[in-house]
DNA sequence: AATGAATGAGAGTTCATTCAT
DNA sequence: AATGAATGAACTCTCATTCAT
């Protein structure tokens, strides 16, 4: 018998990632996936239960490792609120810059089940942030009515660059100028 | 495939428009559309090409208007650039408020062929608002290294509020916000 | 618009079961019923609802058409019910060679839901045969203790020589030798 | 291929009976058969060639019991011919009962390539009845233009009854009630 | 011999699109 | 212009069979 291989479920996650951020889900063929992956299609439904398993699969899969490396990134204690939101805004820039088919993955997305696994760690990450800047409004370093609103602004931000502005962006400069927005606004005379 | 009735391309983008809110692309089938539309289903393509060209002219309509009206808006010479930004974003929210469908229906699609109509508009509205931006930062008003990147922050964090937060948002309080952050961001200590 | 023939259904039913004759349920692929029929795989799915409707309704058909037909003939008040067996044996057998596809249709059958309409119709056949014989017990000209028993006895004989004895039989020889067999029975001596 | 342990092709060919008895050869997986004979799937191919050859090496293999059994029972040179009917049909009626999932698996089975090893068995079983039958006619015990005929018809009565009217059968009643209508016939008067 | 992960041909079914009316 | 019956390409998914272990 042919021992399980773990490492196969990475391999059609990867091919399937890179399908479906080129087009949209249905145009993306499971036969392409198969072939892209380096295996038989039957194999797929080892693996995942049916397209839409394997494709939210794929967003579970990335959001979640991206959510808790984030996570722990923000574990030190000696951070300063500003800090944290620098890290987080820096690390979605960063995540969304080295897993772009990943985050092109997700515009297809619509809202799914509520239920479903990859809504539940988008809350996650909003929850996150959510946390950081309540913490920040009761020390009195941020002013924010609706951190819970705020906190799904930031990765939406980044996503609508680099769905639109794609070609220039510099991350770097990206995550200055957002964190620049973010804590300071853009407003300066007469305010 | 030349319309005829302008009523009846109006009545089909209005069914359409509710079924394609609802669910993805590939799960609209043009059978219901004809149905809710009460037409049948060749009329479809008297009206538009294909399922793609419904698609998007019920995207581009929307949003065509929606643009019209807010450039509209921005005319009054006697406008200042922060009152330009509030009628901005009072619009954005607005719109996504009484076209919930057109909003949500915006999720799914991606970035089309760059050439498509759609995106025309799209652009045309990030130009808009940066161009109120740009003339701020002229004056003074307004401080952006990127203003072509708040350009498209900006309808995006309406985007992701109405679509994650939908059921408590108030339209006032959010335009509010919106605005504040914008304009002051959030930090207030050490700035 | 096209309108819808009814003669359609009747030319995929006849194409099906000649299909459906010459191989098992599972061996019978639609395409092939599709071009014997002449038209499109998709028509198929206007007309039945998917391949297993196509081949119940085929099956209900024929023995509908046959149990209305054979219930006619034993309306005439002058038979006897000696008549009425040669005449519901003769008819089966009749049926048997006029449509050795149904009838060889058949065998594939299994006792589907029992709620199934074909069932029903075989259940009316039964019923028929039963009430001819019970009429017979009745006024003493025959004597059967399970009449219901013997009812399903008839058909089944038929199909029996049908399926395995194909080859050799003549209609009219074994309709006389049936009706021998039910009347008189095969033994002669020491009863 | 071949069977090392003969206890384990019994054992899968139980399971098997009882899956092909439920459902149409089609809808049975070699999964399902797997798993409730308790082996792995490939083991199944140890033993049979493939589905086909499984579901008819099931069929002879409990067709070719059964003839053996009734072979044996029908050796005592004291019996009379009548007595030979009614074990001939007390056995079928037995086995039928004992081995409901057998005699319900035969419905399936169409005429095979008529050289199949089942069909030979079931040849043969005719063959056995046809012979007590032309014994019979030949001491004048027995009258029957075509034995042949009524070789095929006896085991079918059973069949059909076990079929369409399972629920109420009562083995020795179901024995004496068609050996009676195979003996005697069902008419009484104005023969 | 035994296994079950892997395979991929082939099935049923859907649905955007066409076209006769 | 309007229709919906007809189409068939293309899809997802199944499952008998193979084969590495």
């Amino acid at each position: 018998m042919r021992p399980r291989d773990e490492n196969k479920r990475k391999l059609i996650i990867q091919a399937a990632a890179k399908l479906f951020a080129e087009q949209p889900f249905h145009k993306v063929r499971l036969d392409d996936v198969a072939i892209a992956a380096g295996i038989g299609k039957g194999t797929l439904y080892i693996y995942f239960k049916n397209k839409e398993d394997l494709y939210y699969s794929l967003v579970y899969d990335g959001l979640a490792g991206f959510v808790g490396r984030l996570s722990e990134r923000l574990q030190p204690p000696e951070l300063g609120f500003r800090d944290k939101i620098k890290i987080i805004i820096g690390g979605v820039v960063e995540f969304s810059v080295q897993h772009p088919q990943l985050f092109e993955v997700m515009r297809t997305v619509g809202v799914p089940d509520a239920s479903s696994q990859w809504d539940t760690k988008r809350r996650e990450l909003s929850q996150l942030i959510e946390d950081v800047l309540r913490q920040g409004i009761a020390t009195g370093e941020f002013k924010d009515a609706r951190p819970d609103w705020t906190a799904v602004y930031i990765p939406s931000m980044v996503r609508a660059v680099m769905l639109y502005r794609s070609q220039s962006v510099d991350a770097v400069q990206l995550s200055e100028h957002l964190t620049d927005v973010v804590l300071s606004g853009i407003g300066r005379a007469n305010s």
